[in-house]
DNA sequence: TTAGAGTCTCCCCACTGGTGGAGAGTCAAG
DNA sequence: CTTGACTCTCCACCAGTGGGGAGACTCTAA
């Protein structure tokens, strides 16, 4: 027996997450305690630290914390989530397209916007700036 | 003379903006109204229409209502804000061009990681996911 | 004059991923 | 036993752009 599991701060020191973050995962249900000590202090598991690993990866690539728990749902199931991982890894990657083909519209626009920008416009009526028209 | 000003509602119809966002924009600094009636009433002059105009064109630019705010005190000060105005475009057009440059990094991470995806792989000891190694 | 529409201020809510602090209780070493 | 470090829960806050509603007041047309 190794024991019967870490309290929060050994388990934020070996992970690196600060105390206040690991206690928000597990309010999500990202990372559930083992259990409580008779005073009340929540217990982990080795293996949460493997589960931190999981969750740090997939949140540098972009998914958010609540499909992340879809995942680990999945695994926690039994099953390997490699499958769900995958679909969620695939909807990313065309948000991101999304998000780059708006982003590429909107230099556009800006691009050809400065193109034609005078610095020292002749002011025009009522008008807040003339380059814009506005 | 066209009257002592125009009331929020009005202002709104004309201007297609919800009351609520006018009150918003007032509190800010953005859109500053000539005078209050007698029951407190605020009252907006004709040029809200050309300010609120403004602001919706540099919004749809992607500036924050605080770099529009910034343009706006310079048109207030007497001057043209051209100038504010293609220094914000350019920061703008900057931001744009890095967001475009990580989305593309992590598109390309995520499809190298893809590109190798097995959907039914060997289970790896306490793995969670065989395909992340994690 | 009166009804009803318009407006006022003030406060809470949304969303995401946490962070900070107060006040109280717990644990372990000396 | 005491003391200092650790942990608990609960509440509030951040950014940004407003939306929703309560309760009170004002304005305008009939």
């Amino acid at each position: 027996m190794a024991g019967v599991g870490m309290k929060i701060g050994v388990l934020a020191s070996r992970s690196g997450l600060p105390v206040k973050t690991l206690r928000y995962y597990e309010d999500l249900g990202l990372l559930p305690a083992i259990g409580r000590s008779e005073g009340g202090y929540r217990l982990f598991a080795e293996e949460s630290l493997r589960r931190l690993e999981f969750i740090r990866r997939l949140k540098t690539l972009g998914l958010s914390l609540v499909e992340i728990q879809g995942c680990l749902a999945v695994h926690d199931a039994g099953e390997l989530p490699c499958d769900d991982i995958q679909i969620q890894l695939g909807r990313q990657i065309e948000r991101i397209d999304g998000q780059i083909k708006e982003l590429r519209q909107l230099r556009q626009e800006l691009q050809d916007l400065l193109a034609g920008w005078q610095s020292d416009p002749a002011k025009e009526g009522d008008v807040i700036c003339p380059n814009l028209h506005v």
